[in-house]
DNA sequence: TGACACGATTTTGTATACAAAAAGAAAAGA
DNA sequence: TCTTTTCTTTTTGTATACAAAATCGTGTCA
């Protein structure tokens, strides 16, 4: 078998490693990859047409950052939350994105606040057409578009890791088109108080919306 | 050379990739390793008395963190920020820092004020006989409690990830004893305004130490 | 002297081999 | 039948080999 990692198919020009942890993240976050599903080293090798090497190097990152765990029988599985633990982690996110809606809502600039609107005209968009996978990708630019407006792509990282984080138990909610469209309805309303520049209202927002959000992924959970 | 990983004399049950991911995290907090150096994997694995895979592993996963960075050139380097970069981290920190103490305060339980209290008395022991390294780990462990009494493992994690990142900064600022005797008696405030369960003055308390150790870090940097 | 080309060296990414540990399965004993 | 034990099979962690890419150094020509 040819060692070259350059001459694939698939394009990119990462490596292959860093190829395999860009599919993984995004099976997980569509639900694809299902919460306590067991990711085995040799399968995915042959999956990705790859040694093991740089498939152990994707899982060893996937699991620094929370997004996999190492179980305490053999294997590596995609991270399983109870609701207690669901409800400790929305607890955290909570906080988080609230505070980037208070800082975004402090800092907003034309740039970030078109950014925001076109990412949620494409949500409005996807939900329309009830496509959902187009959805969850919209949905997920939407609120990197307001972690980015905090202009602190540190705070904007932590928020985004939450996200890939419970990507899988909140793409459970988005079943039918009305839920899409309900979701999207919900956007407008954040970015009305965002946009209103007065940070505690729209910290406020933040914070209901987040709520409504737990309170649905815990139902279809 | 032989393959067995358990048989070496750091007693560690860990694997040698975790250990030595540990013990780079050790050397970065403590300023040993400082911000900007350049790690060569051969010269790790030769130190380490391992080959290039496990110091990959750990390189790979502390990257992963942001603790380590990955050159534009060749090589991996200890993350460094400018002031700039240094002010959103901090102010991210900010922001978890106080939601930890808002939590912390609303949820204290006897065991976590005890493991508090017993953390601040081990930082003023070590300040008074002026022991750095003892004071830095101390330091560690006062802060570590406080994220431990919020009850949320998740958001714990995070304030002690932003904790590992600008451990070598925060470093350079305890130098003579007087540093030391200093930061531990701004921690009994802090106790103070945690212990006394009001989740704002708690909050604020919080963020006022945290701007201090910020400006304090910046002239240090 | 300076720009460029070309070869040597280092560094990275991946593949493969192998040994230790764990899980699983089959057999022996109560 | 239920344990317990022993033997297979998987799975993991590490070492080593090697090829592609990048960096460095040297020499050539203008």
């Amino acid at each position: 078998m040819s060692k070259s990692a350059t001459n694939r198919a698939d394009s990119q020009k990462h490596s292959m490693a860093q190829r395999i942890e860009q599919a993984l993240l995004e099976e997980i976050g569509t639900g694809n990859l299902r919460p306590g599903q067991r990711l085995d080293e040799v399968g995915l090798a042959r999956r990705f047409e790859a040694s093991r090497t740089p498939v152990r190097e994707a899982l060893s990152r996937l699991t620094a950052q929370g997004i996999l765990v190492q179980g305490e029988r053999r294997g590596v599985f995609v991270a399983e939350y109870s609701r207690e633990e669901l409800s400790q982690i929305f607890e955290a996110m909570h906080e988080i994105e609230a505070a980037c809606a208070r800082i975004a809502s402090q800092r907003l600039t034309l740039l970030s606040r078109s950014e925001i609107e076109t990412a949620q005209a494409a949500c409005v968009a996807a939900a329309e057409s009830g496509d959902r996978p187009q959805y969850l990708r919209a949905n997920e630019s939407f609120h990197l578009a307001i972690y980015r407006a905090t202009g602190n792509p540190y705070i904007a990282e932590i928020a985004s890791e939450f996200r890939r984080r419970t990507g899988p138990f909140r793409a459970k909610k988005f079943e039918t088109r009305d839920d899409l469209l309900a979701s999207a309805r919900s956007h407008a309303e954040l970015i009305n108080d965002i946009f209103s520049e007065d940070s505690a209202t729209a910290s406020q927002s933040m914070r209901s919306h987040m709520t409504a959000s737990f309170l649905e992924t815990l139902r279809a959970n």
